[in-house]
DNA sequence: GTTCCTGCAAATAATTTGCATACCT
DNA sequence: AGGTATGCAAATTATTTGCAGGAAC
């Protein structure tokens, strides 16, 4: 049985299991970003056996490898986001309705230069994100 | 005995309690953000008698009232700063030595011109986070 | 005096971890 | 086979809350 994901598990060198496979498809499906317990939910709702600790670690991992986008939310939850863009971006969170967009600005050719030119360092990585209320909740 | 942040409190109708105002001298005096833990840390070791509740209550209060700034980390735990002149800013965190330093750069004006232009929403708040090695970490 | 503050102890709740078992490749 | 992945139960830990006594106004 082939599945979509495999060829991206298999490039980050992660297996293709039955949990993983069913999270990325459920993340994948979904135009708003989840909690792990969400996550867990949907999957226990469509028939699947999961443990929350298994959702959890596989988000977790598919995060660290770029493959879903990580969100900090102002209620401090963990939150995942299935994001089909490769190119480096960031985007724009609605705290209202959660849903996610794409930002095309992301200033980082400034941000090191500063650092180089004022502080003598070096920069490895950087975060950004922006909440806000979308155009549809505005008009709500 | 007077204290320069009396009148911020009366304006916020907060009592003027010592509690409160050696936790405004506190973030006053770093040029970085604390933790709750570290703001009530720095009050033991000036000898002052307080519980580390009161220290959530008070920066939580503070930051509901923009007396200072509430940081959702991605490590998940809160951080305040207290922002003298309401200039906005953000930091460059070494990854070696956690020192923290400020950045001068935001971006935040195209971002909001951005979110407004091209998706309709708006912004209420943004994370902009920088990790390197800062100066002396690179010479190490 | 009245209302707000504080300390202490105990509660909360999201997230992690230990470990024995089951599964991918 | 051999290393991963998983479920379950239990642990962890930052943050909150209840409440009785104290302090500011």
């Amino acid at each position: 049985m082939i599945h979509k994901f495999d060829p991206v598990l298999r490039g980050i060198r992660l297996k293709a299991t039955p949990r993983r496979l069913a999270i990325l498809d459920i993340l994948a499906d979904e135009p708003v970003y989840l909690s792990p317990e969400e996550v867990w939910q949907k999957m226990r709702r469509k028939g699947r056996r999961v443990g929350l600790p298994t959702v959890y670690r596989n988000l977790d991992e598919l995060a660290q490898n770029g493959v879903v986008i990580k969100i900090v939310h102002p209620d401090r939850r963990l939150y995942y986001y299935f994001c089909p863009n490769d190119s480096h971006h960031h985007h724009f969170v609605c705290i209202s309705c959660r849903k996610v967009e794409d930002l095309a600005f992301c200033g980082l050719d400034a941000i090191e230069r500063e650092v180089k030119r004022n502080l003598k360092g070096a920069v490895v990585s950087h975060l950004l994100q922006v909440y806000g209320h979308c155009k549809a909740c505005l008009k709500g």
